[in-house]
DNA sequence: ATCTAAATTTGAAACGTTTAAAAGAGAGGG
DNA sequence: CCCTCTCTTTTAAACGTTTCAAATTTAGAT
């Protein structure tokens, strides 16, 4: 085992308790015994134990936050702003992939109940399953404040949510398509407030046509097989295509210019969320902005918050975040 | 706080140590009294203490992973594979990126050292800088078992090593390049390691040509644009180009498509790494897939055995993984 | 020198487990 | 009826901190 606080205390010729106090700062300690114990923890290389330390302040510094997936970009990108807000406060970060397996979930909510965070944070792009609520429900059962990163869930005095307004998204995407020219816009997610967007946005141009609707069951990133071959197969193609989110835009023209349609030439494609990457795909991604790090900023500062007893406003329960329209090059006019 | 063993134990009518070992599957305990504490503590909703258990155990089942950036796509693969294995071994990961930053890296390091993860992963793409080096030599000196994934390092007693050939990765990719007929081939990268792969393997047909090196002094991914524009100020261009990693190699090929240049046909282009858009990018590219998950496999066995109290074998200490060209749409013959 | 107040240090409880030793309860054998 | 052995439960120490009440020291005032 390594050098304990008992180890400086008595090298230094004090009790446990001075030893203790004057490592962290109290104003108590004489200065210089101050000096004596900091001079010897040095020289021992002492470093506390936070295992000790947690059980006693009951915190761990610790704020765990659960992605749907890792090598989702759009997850990393808003980990990495989650992590560096937590950062700024103090708080070591605990990431977790689900990989949308609800044991894994199961696992980390067992792990979260169980005191080893102080806070968590729920991130995910679609409404929350039944399972899901329970899981919360769980955590804050066991007084774990929870702050929900989502995009359809209300929010409440348990949880508040930092969310995004998803049937815009899409809402934005075809409409813009529309203003380039397109009549015949298809659309691909498993989510029910996107399609209202979409539908809306050419609804009240008259082109609604269901014909151009894929709502795939299962993992959608799988499924743009299934939809770039049906799109192959069908007799009027889609001029354009408003893409789930940007990874699966960027899969579904990989796919496409392999079958040798050309983008923006032949079909549209626009995305959602602009990761990095997007900027860099070839063409470029028109997409829809999410603002990841200022969503990340704002969860990990209202959780802050709540590990830290305070009640927050009202209108802090609910959060939503502007969306906007990034015009790249994977979209083009239609001249019909 | 909480529901606790005592509030289960007085409700069972047991001592606190009964409650334990009965919570704990001990064979000790009597099945009619088994029973009771089982059913009460679920009827309490009970949840071990973690932070307790991890006082009294000396362990926190934590196992935590520094990488030098959670967004690069490599890592976050990587970071996939070791968290897969993690939990299979029973672990948690705290995954952590540093973001090349030398005091984010001494936070996590002081965190790690104060007993808070049974073990580390340090993963990286080069060598370890002194501070590094020094870095687990102290988490060393306070116990904490360590493992490497790099790619260049000595594995040794104390620190293990996964790694690749990393002079290997450029040498496979330069060699490609010449067997498809191109003579002037251009390389990037701050890897003295992979600048000698790529010039062994131009120096074998006597191609090498110092003028098409471009060393990056600082952040490379910055400096892809640079690059970029002495490419295009340069007489002679080079007709191939061997880049750092898919990530570089992507950006460095929009960039040039938005010069107006095409890839394969004006200019090749190998990356390296085959991370998961590298199959979907457009072109898809050429590169030197590096088996991350088996890496990150291996580190995480080898780690928990360290952690268990195993001595790794010899010939575990330093452990060498195959590398491997796989040939795609960004590069092609060249007949000069 | 005595008393008081302030400054500093000590001692011990507390945090919630695990675990090993001790204690207790039954059962079976003599 | 006592002894021994096994099975089960209890007790209490231990893990390494923090923290607060109590004790001690110091200084200042009288």
């Amino acid at each position: 085992m390594g050098v304990t606080l008992k180890d400086v205390a008595e090298k230094a010729g004090v009790s446990i308790g001075t030893a203790s106090m004057a490592l962290n700062n109290s104003d108590k300690v004489n200065i210089e015994t101050y000096k004596k114990v900091i001079s010897v923890a040095r020289k021992l290389h002492y470093v506390p134990n936070a295992r000790a330390r947690a059980l006693v302040k009951q915190s761990t510094n610790i704020i765990g936050l659960v992605v749907p997936q890792i090598m989702n970009p759009f997850f990393a990108e808003l980990a990495q702003a989650v992590k560096d807000s937590a950062r700024k406060k103090g708080y070591n970060l605990i990431l977790c992939s689900t990989d949308g397996k609800a044991d894994e979930e199961a696992r980390y909510i067992e792990f979260f109940k169980s005191g080893m965070v102080d806070g968590a944070i729920f991130a995910s792009q679609e409404s929350l399953t039944n399972h899901n609520k329970i899981i919360l429900e769980e955590l804050i059962a066991n007084y774990i404040p929870v702050v929900n990163i989502n995009s359809q869930e209300f929010g409440s005095d348990l949880v508040p949510v930092i969310k995004i307004d998803l049937e815009k998204t899409s809402y934005l995407a075809t409409r813009y398509l529309i203003e380039l020219g397109h009549q015949r816009i298809g659309f691909g997610s498993h989510s029910l407030k996107r399609f209202e967007g979409y539908k809306r946005a050419l609804s009240e141009f008259d082109l609604y046509n269901p014909e151009f609707v894929y709502f795939p069951m299962q993992d959608f990133d799988e499924d743009i097989y299934a939809i770039v071959a049906s799109l192959m197969e069908v007799k009027v193609r889609p001029t354009a295509f408003v893409c789930y989110n940007d990874n699966s835009a960027i899969k579904m023209i990989q796919l496409l210019v392999e079958k040798g349609i050309r983008i923006p030439e032949d079909i549209s494609i626009c995305g959602t969320d602009n990761i990095l990457l997007s900027r860099y795909y070839n063409p470029s991604l028109t997409t829809i902005n999410i603002p990841k790090e200022a969503m990340g900023q704002k969860a990990i500062e209202i959780l802050v918050r709540i590990i830290a007893g305070e009640r927050v406003a009202k209108s802090e329960l609910e959060i939503t975040y502007p969306i906007e329209l990034f015009k790249r090059k994977s979209t083009t006019t239609y001249q019909g």
